[in-house]
DNA sequence: CATCAATAGTTAGCTTGCTAAATAATGATT
DNA sequence: AATCATTATTTAGCAAGCTAACTATTGATG
């Protein structure tokens, strides 16, 4: 009993951005799968969830960086999710640079619809965990995140 | 009292997909820009992490399995790393349909000295988080992966 | 008010995930 | 031995991330 095995962390902290990595092609790949016969995919649905919590209203640069992906990356997806007819760009009066998003009502609806299909997903991934390991996994991730994003921003105050 | 502002789980929870899903695209830029100059990307460094994880002379198949990704994606990667002389394939005289895979002298030193530059960015995503809710962390993340496989592999045994 | 840097968004083209279909080798069955 | 389903890998092409470079608008400065 000297030598026994190393701890779960030991063996797999050094490779948890990998874990996290996997898991995410894991879970989109489950998204896609529950939302693709609504004409949906993860990258369209994730911008309509991160529209939800921004708000209507909102700058495309605002949205991009809530979903932590590029201008360019969103102008693709939103002009995917226009041509659905589930949001719409207006120009900004005041600054004619800006376009604010803004759900249609067939968008607003398949979101309420969508999110019904995700929570299907999201129950079975939680399978076997408790409430308490759910919270303090909620809590590393958002320090995850700002550790990150303060990495790859040195000279930006966090809020 | 009554009527306090909703838990951290509560708001969180619900999108902690999401929520990986922006952490490893983050995670993803970071290492992209660690291991940039040595000729390397994130997608490149996985396969070779986690051929040291699986060991040599293992199958593509295998490898593929446990980066979870498709046999498609590995084949690009793979032959990335070979144009680099980092890895080598070799079949199998046993099966001639099989490839194993095997680091060269000088793949072996890379990963050496990649894994310095990746061991930088995780401690800086590390930061502010203690042993044990690390520990935690990858507890909830070998669940879910579990999890996720299972669902999308329903008629698999675990081990 | 003319110019010029900064900002919002787009376009073009690369990387790396994916699915579908092709190729090649194996193993089971006649 | 000939055929046929199965398995390992590759090829081809789509999806969605990225960077670099472009356009249009703003706002600051001479």
């Amino acid at each position: 009993m000297s030598d026994k095995a190393p701890a779960l962390h030991e063996t797999l902290r050094p490779s948890m951005g990998a874990a996290m990595g996997r898991i995410h092609r894991l879970w989109r790949s489950a998204i896609n799968r529950a939302v693709g016969e609504l004409g949906m995919t993860e990258a369209r649905w994730a911008v309509l969830l991160h529209l939800v919590k921004v708000g209507e209203g909102c700058t495309q640069q605002v949205l991009a960086d809530e979903l932590a992906i590029e201008m360019p990356s969103l102008t693709r997806t939103l002009n995917q999710l226009q041509e659905q007819e589930l949001i719409e760009r207006r120009r900004d009066p005041a600054d004619g640079r800006v376009h604010t998003l803004w759900f249609t009502p067939a968008g607003r609806q398949r979101v309420a619809d969508l999110a019904v299909h995700v929570a299907k997903v999201r129950e079975q991934i939680y399978q076997g965990l408790s409430t308490e390991q759910l919270d303090a996994f909620a809590e590393v991730l958002l320090q995850m995140e700002t550790n990150v994003r303060g990495m790859l921003n040195p000279g930006e105050a966090s809020a």
